[in-house]
RNA sequence: GGAUGCUUAGCUCAGUUGGGAGAGCAUCACCCUUACAAGGUGGGGGUCGGCGGUUCGAGCCCGUCAGCAUCCACCA
C-alpha cells in the first residue's frame, strides 16, 4: 500500500544501485539497434552545478526513452582533466599545505594532481547517482587516461605530418597569472573603463611634434615606429622623418601604411610588433625587429630601463608621471573599451609574441563547412545554432594548442640535445637519451575534441565499440560551448574518422537565478542541485529542468516551480494510490472489453496524448511533450475519469466494474510509462506496485499510439455531460449555494444519451432530474440539448445574469454576421471553416431567442 | 561594427503548417466531497512592445522603430 503522500527520499532509496547492479545501464545487446550519447565530460575541478544537472537530465531522458523503444542504448560517462582549471586548484591546495610550488618537480605535482582527480571523480560519481543517470560505467573514460593519450598522440602526429600542426612564433594571448598561452576562445572580451593617453613625440631635426594616442603606454618600450596613413595630408610631410619615443628616447621612423584609420585617435599610431597582432603584421611587412618587453608574469623586462621589474600597470602610472615631467604629456580621456581577460584567472591577457604550437585551421574549417552543406551534415536543434557554428568556422584563426602547464597531454615532440632538431612521433625516439621532450602540454580542448571517438576505442578502428556505437546519435550541450567543443569535435572527427561525430546536436541554454542573472561564485547565487534533490527529490528537479523552457532558450531557476513539479508527482502518486486501492486483489490484466462511453472517452484521450507525447519526444521538445501528459493527467484522468469511475464502481454490475478496473489500470500504467524518462524513480516505484509487472520499468516498452483503440461514437455525449456538470457547479457558486446543495433539473435532448448519463449527472451535481415544465428556472442551451435549473433565486440577480448572457450572445452574433457577410471570406476561406461559422451563428441566434424569452417572462 | 534571441495575465514562461490566446505561481469566492488541503470546484485578470504592410482573417508572415539580453570582432 502506498503512503498517503509521495515521499521522494523513500522512493529514491536504493533504486539506482539496483538498476546499476542488475546491469540495466550496460550497453551491448547486439540484437538491437544501437543508440549512443556521450556525456559532455565534466571538469574534475569541483561539484556539478545546475547547468550540468539540466544537461545530463536531457541526455538521460533521451537514453531512457530510446531504451524503452527497443534500442541498445549506450550512455557513455567520463570526465575531463581540465588542464588550467585543475592545475590552478591543485597548486592552490599545495600552497595551502605549505609547499613551495616554485620548487616542486613536475613528477611530484602530477602525483598530487592525480590524487585530486580521484577525490573529485568520486564526488561526481555520487552526483550522477543522485541524478539517476543511466550511465554505462563499464565504459567510463577520462580525458587523460592511457587510451585517450594514445588517441591524442595519434592525432597530433597525423596532423603534424599533414602540415596541419606547426610550431611558430606568433602573437598569442598570454595569461600572466597562469603563465601560459591561451587560445582565442579562452579570452573573454569585456568592456572595461580605461584611458586613452595622448603623448607628443618630438620630431627629430624639427621643432614640430607628432601626437600619438595609446591605451597601453607601457608597451612603448617595444615600439619600433610610428605609422600614419599615406593619404593623411596632415602627416604626409613627415613620412620618412624620425621621432623620439617619449618613453625611452629611442629614435623611431615615421612610416606610411594603409592600415591606419585617419579618423581614429590622432591618425598617428605607435607600432609594437611583439605585443599587438596588427602591429605584428606591420612589423613583418616592413621587417622591423620585434622586441618583447614583458617577463612571463607581465612585469617589465630588461628592455625597460628603470622600469625593469615593475608590474605592467605600475609601470604605466610611473611612465605617465615621467612623461608629464618631460613635458610630453598632452591629455588623457576616459574611455570604455574591450579588454581581454583570461577565462580562468580573469587576468588581463597580454598579447605577446611567442613560440607555440598551432593547428592550421583553414583547411579543417573549410572541410567542416562544406560537410554542413551536404547530406551528412550535423543537425543542430534548434537549427539556428548551425549558423552560429558556421559563422565561427568561416573566420576562425589558427588554434594555439600549446600550454605552459604540467597537467595535460604532453606534446609528442622531441628536440635533439645537440642539433635541436625536432622529431614528432607517437612513441619517443629509440635513442631518447639524446632527446628532450617538449615541456608543453596540449590545450584541454584538444583531447575533448576527440571525445566521441577516442572513448570508443579509436584509433583502433576495428574495435567493436567504435564500429557499433560510432558515430554517436545525439550530443546534448549548452550554446556556450559550441566554439570550445562542438565545432572542434566536428572538424577533428571529419579529419580523423572521415565521419561526423554525432548526427544531432541538441542545444540548450543557461540556468540563471530567479532574477535572470548568471549563476556565479562571486555573486554567490549558485544553486546546488544536490540540495534541491535533498528537499524535493531528483524527480522533481529533473521534471522542473526539462519542462520549463523552450529548446535553445535560457531558463530561470525558480523554487516554486520545483515545488509545483513535486506537487504534480504527488498528484500522480495519489491517483495511483486510488487506482491500486480500488482494484480487486485478484485483478488480472486482460483485454479491455465492454467499455462504457465514459471508458471509451478516456481511452481516446489517452491515445491522443500518447501520440502527442511521442511526436514531441522525437523533436526533443520535452516541454511540449510533458505538457500534453500533464493536461491528460490533471484534466482528463484525475478531474474527470477518476471521479466518474466511482459511479461505475459503486454499481452492482460486474461487467461495468470489470471494464472500469481495466481502464483505470490501463491509464495508470500508461501514465507511469510515459513519464518514466523524466522521473524514473517515482515511475519505478509506482510501476512495481502494479498488480502485474516485470522486474523493473526499465524492461518495459514505451507506449505506442494505437488508433484501433479509438472509438469516439459517444464522446460528444460525454463532453455534454461534463458541460452540464460544470454549469450546475458554476450556477451554485454564482448563486451562493453550497457545492452540495440539492437542485432540481430537467433535461431536453433529441439524442439518445448513453446509459447512466442521468446517474452521472445527478451524482455530480447533487441534484435530481425531473420534469420542471411548470416551474420557473434558468435555461441553458447546448449543441445536444437544453437544461433547466430550477431556481428560487430572486429575480433581480437572475435578470442581471440574463442581461449579461444576452450581451455575450449578441456579441458572438455580431462577429459571426460580420464574418459571413464578408464576400471575400465566403469566397476564399476553406469550406469547412465557413460551414463551421454558419453553424455557430445559427446556434447563437437560437440561444439568444431563448434568453430573450426568458427575460421577458420574468 | 556584425550576428542572434527576447518583448504575451501581477510574476516566470508556453503558444508546432495563420482560423477567437494557455500553464505554473499569485489573486478572489466557496468547500476538510471516502486518491490528493503542498488539495478540490468555480471566477477575475491580456487593444500578445509601437507603427506600417501582406491576407477574407495576423500573437504567428514581411518591413520598420524602440527596449532588454547574449555572442562574435585586432580599431591604436
Amino acid at each position: 500500500m502506498l503512503e498517503k503522500r509521495y515521499n521522494p527520499k523513500e522512493v529514491e532509496k536504493g533504486k539506482y544501485e539496483l538498476w546499476k547492479n542488475k546491469g540495466y545501464f550496460k550497453a551491448g545487446d547486439i540484437s538491437k539497434k544501437p543508440f549512443t550519447i556521450v556525456i559532455p565530460p565534466p571538469n574534475v575541478t569541483g561539484k556539478l552545478h545546475l547547468g550540468h544537472a539540466w544537461d545530463t537530465t536531457i541526455q538521460d531522458i533521451i537514453i531512457r526513452y530510446k531504451k524503452m523503444q527497443g534500442f541498445d542504448t549506450l550512455y557513455l560517462p567520463g570526465m575531463d582533466h581540465a588542464g588550467i582549471a585543475t592545475q590552478a586548484k591543485v597548486m592552490e591546495k599545495l600552497r595551502k599545505n605549505g609547499v613551495d610550488v616554485t620548487k616542486i618537480s613536475r613528477e611530484d605535482f602530477l602525483k598530487t594532481a592525480w590524487e585530486w582527480k580521484e577525490e573529485y571523480a568520486n564526488n561526481i560519481h555520487e552526483q550522477w547517482k543522485q541524478m539517476g543517470l543511466a550511465l554505462d560505467y563499464s565504459r567510463e573514460r577520462f580525458t587523460l587516461d592511457e587510451g585517450l593519450n594514445f588517441a591524442v598522440r595519434t592525432v597530433f602526429v597525423d596532423l603534424y605530418n599533414k602540415g596541419l600542426i606547426y610550431r611558430g612564433e606568433r602573437i598569442i594571448n598570454w595569461d600572466p597569472v597562469q603563465k601560459t598561452a591561451l587560445s582565442n576562445v579562452e579570452v573573454i572580451h569585456q568592456d572595461d573603463k580605461g584611458y586613452m593617453y595622448y603623448f607628443s613625440y618630438p620630431i627629430v631635426d624639427s621643432n614640430e611634434k607628432l601626437i600619438v594616442a595609446t591605451t597601453r603606454p607601457e608597451t612603448m618600450f617595444g615600439d619600433v615606429c610610428v605609422v600614419v596613413n599615406p593619404k593623411d595630408r596632415r602627416y604626409s610631410k613627415y613620412v620618412g622623418m624620425k621621432v623620439i619615443n617619449p618613453a625611452n628616447g629611442d629614435v623611431l621612423p615615421i612610416i606610411a601604411d594603409e592600415y591606419v584609420d585617419l579618423s581614429f585617435g590622432t591618425g598617428a599610431m605607435k607600432c609594437t610588433p611583439a605585443h599587438d597582432p596588427n602591429d605584428f603584421l606591420i612589423g613583418e611587412k616592413y621587417h622591423f625587429p620585434k622586441p618583447i618587453i614583458f617577463n612571463k608574469d607581465a612585469t617589465m623586462n630588461e628592455k625597460c630601463g628603470v622600469y625593469q621589474g615593475m608590474d605592467r600597470f605600475e609601470c604605466r602610472e610611473a611612465l605617465i608621471e615621467n612623461i608629464k615631467k618631460d613635458g610630453n604629456f598632452v591629455k588623457m580621456e576616459e574611455i570604455v573599451h574591450p579588454v581581454g581577460h583570461s577565462e580562468r584567472s580573469n587576468a588581463v591577457v597580454e598579447p605577446m609574441l611567442s613560440k607555440q604550437w598551432f593547428v592550421k585551421m583553414r583547411p579543417l574549417a573549410d572541410q567542416a563547412l562544406s560537410n554542413q552543406k551536404g547530406k551528412n551534415k550535423v543537425n543542430f536543434i534548434p537549427p539556428r545554432f548551425a549558423k552560429v557554428f558556421s559563422q565561427w568556422m568561416e573566420k576562425v584563426d589558427d588554434w594555439c594548442i600549446s600550454r605552459q602547464l604540467w597537467w595535460g597531454h604532453r606534446i609528442p615532440a622531441y628536440y635533439h640535445k645537440d642539433s635541436g632538431d625536432c622529431i614528432v612521433s607517437i612513441e619517443p625516439p629509440k635513442d631518447m637519451e639524446n632527446y628532450i621532450q617538449e615541456e608543453d602540454v596540449l590545450d584541454t580542448w584538444f583531447s575533448s575534441a576527440l571525445w566521441p571517438f577516442s572513448t570508443l576505442g579509436w584509433p583502433n578502428t576495428s574495435s567493436e565499440d567504435f564500429k557499433r556505437y560510432f558515430p554517436t546519435d545525439v550530443l546534448v550541450t549548452g550554446y556556450d560551448i559550441i566554439f570550445f567543443w562542438v565545432s572542434r569535435m566536428i572538424f577533428q572527427s571529419l579529419e580523423m574518422t572521415k565521419s561526423i561525430p554525432f548526427k544531432k546536436v541538441v542545444i540548450h541554454g543557461l540556468v540563471r537565478d530567479e532574477k535572470g542573472r548568471k549563476m556565479s561564485k562571486t555573486l554567490g547565487n549558485g544553486v546546488d542541485p544536490i540540495a534541491v534533490i535533498d528537499t524535493y527529490g531528483a524527480d522533481a528537479l529533473r521534471y522542473f529542468l526539462t519542462t520549463n523552457s523552450t529548446p535553445g532558450q535560457d531558463m530561470r531557476y525558480i523554487e516554486e516551480k520545483v515545488v509545483s513539479s513535486a506537487n504534480y508527482l504527488n498528484k500522480i502518486w495519489n491517483s495511483a494510490r486510488y487506482v491500486l486501492s480500488v482494484l480487486p486483489s485478484d485483478f488480472n490484466e486482460e483485454k479491455m472489453v465492454c467499455l462504457s462511453s465514459m471508458d471509451h472517452w478516456i481511452v481516446n484521450r489517452l491515445e491522443e496524448t500518447i501520440r502527442n507525447v511521442e511526436s514531441n519526444m522525437e523533436k526533443y521538445d520535452f516541454n511540449a511533450a510533458s505538457t500534453h501528459l500533464y493536461n491528460f493527467v490533471y484534466d482528463d484522468f484525475c478531474s474527470q475519469y477518476l471521479e466518474m469511475s466511482k459511479v461505475a464502481l459503486s454499481s452492482d454490475d460486474e461487467r461495468k466494474k470489470n471494464a472500469t478496473y481495466h481502464v483505470l489500470y490501463h491509464c495508470l500504467k500508461n501514465i507511469i510509462l510515459l513519464i518514466y524518462p523524466y522521473t524514473p524513480f517515482i515511475a519505478e516505484e509506482l510501476y512495481l506496485n502494479l498488480p502485474k509487472h516485470l522486474d523493473s520499468i526499465m524492461l518495459e516498452s514505451y507506449p505506442k499510439y494505437h488508433p484501433q483503440l479509438i472509438d469516439k461514437e459517444h464522446d460528444e455525449e460525454v463532453e455534454f455531460l461534463f458541460d452540464l456538470i460544470k454549469d450546475v457547479r458554476n450556477y451554485k457558486i454564482l448563486n451562493k449555494l453550497a457545492p452540495n446543495a440539492k437542485l432540481e433539473l430537467s433535461l431536453k435532448t433529441n439524442k439518445t444519451l448513453f446509459e447512466d448519463f442521468n446517474v452521472y449527472l445527478e451524482r455530480f451535481t447533487f441534484s435530481k432530474l425531473g420534469d420542471l415544465q411548470n416551474k420557473q428556472g434558468e435555461i441553458k442551451n447546448y449543441p445536444l440539448g437544453q437544461m433547466t435549473i430550477y431556481s428560487n433565486v430572486d429575480s433581480g440577480e437572475l435578470r442581471a445574469k440574463l442581461e449579461k448572457d444576452i450581451a455575450l450572445e449578441e456579441n458572438e452574433i455580431m462577429r459571426g454576421e460580420k464574418m459571413l457577410g464578408n464576400e471575400n471570406f465566403l469566397a476564399k476561406a476553406p469550406k469547412d471553416k465557413v460551414e463551421l461559422e454558419k453553424e455557430k451563428l445559427a446556434k447563437h441566434r437560437l440561444v439568444l431567442e431563448e434568453l430573450k424569452k426568458k427575460l421577458a417572462s420574468l
